[in-house]
DNA sequence: TTTGGACCGTATTAGTAAAACAGTCGAAAA
DNA sequence: TTTTCGACTGTTTTACTAATACGGTCCAAA
């Protein structure tokens, strides 16, 4: 029963080798090299290299997710329970692009698996999102007529937010961006 | 005189190539020939191929841009302003992605000269809402504490509606989704 | 003022042989 | 039975080269 501790060391050594050297560069050769083993061995415990890049994002996804979770279950009013979903997620985003150096020069978005994967953990999102609102709403906090909707814009919102995220340092803080957007999404612009 | 006339010539002609074989696949002798020129008059209107390039983004950023302030000049209500601010830029937006069929497999983000006229015509973008935020705010219909910051935030919000319009034809419509995020802008989620 | 043909140096391409690659297999170690 | 690895295979990538195409210049002529 060795099998899932091996396999979680070779997805930790192939974690710091991908997002160094992005997925074309890096070879099975110099994960088995690094981890210790022949290469082989490696596809005793992954079916392809594929395989090995599938399991080490979906990991992230799943610290992420679960960094997510940590960091609203504490707290209880709605509008800080969003807010911190927020905050927190623009931080841990900020983290992984800093630590996968190889983003910008691959073009991950047409390998079809990438885009199956993020299809999926953006539908997360929004099962996520929708239980913070549904709190909201039934503590009377939020009035929002579509749940599902409104997660979704909510969601999409957020995807603006990545831009400045991976394109530049931009003058204005990312900081400043998400309170701003955060204060719309509570209170909207109109006068009341 | 006749220079802005067959400026403008080359100009249209680029602007098909280009939008179906993109930057890189785009060469000058293929514009040379289709305007009926030979290549080095090409170089008698413009100084390289980028500067081409240049002008056929300019020129349809402008169109766009006219287009904009013709769909909300009539408007007064300035909620329907900004709505049909929105709804017609993404309108354009579709427009174009279709017509730029080259956009999905080159990767302009890269070339420096593209993303110094992103940031201008970002930049651009948040002068039109701050205009229309100033107008509601001054007729008493918003109430905004910081207009650049929020023109800045409705810019950034907006930035995540064209990733579904680039990705995929996703099962829920855009439609929708402007909406919802109007809707939001204008009144938030918060119980009044 | 505008045009195009000849021209230049560089960048891209097509072709190819060698190297590296992802993935398989079966025997053997643990 | 579970796990490892060396030897092997067919395919892809690389490194190199020659030919071509390219962006851009120049100048004489229209």
């Amino acid at each position: 029963m060795e099998k899932a501790i091996n396999r979680n060391s070779i997805v930790e050594v192939a974690r710091e080798i991908f997002a160094h050297y992005g997925f074309r560069k890096t070879t099975m050769n110099e994960i088995a090299d690094r981890v210790g083993k022949g290469k082989s061995s490696l596809y005793y415990y992954f079916s392809s290299k594929e395989d090995v890049y599938r399991a080490v994002i979906e990991k992230e996804a799943d610290t992420m997710k679960q960094k997510l979770i940590d960091a609203i279950e504490g707290v209880d009013d709605p509008v800080e329970k969003l807010r911190m979903y927020v905050v927190t997620r623009m931080g841990i985003l900020h983290e992984l692009i800093n630590f996968h150096q190889a983003i910008n020069s691959e073009y991950l978005t047409n390998l079809d698996f990438i885009q199956k994967m993020r299809k999926k953990y953006d539908h997360e999102e929004v099962t996520l999102l929708k239980s913070i609102l549904h709190i909201g709403a039934d503590s009377g906090t939020f009035r929002i007529e579509d749940v599902d909707l409104t997660a979704l814009a909510i969601a999409t919102a957020l995807k603006g937010l990545e831009v400045p995220l991976l394109v530049s340092h931009n003058e204005i803080s990312i900081e400043l961006r998400i309170e701003r957007i955060m204060q719309i999404l509570f209170f909207g612009i109109v006068k009341r």
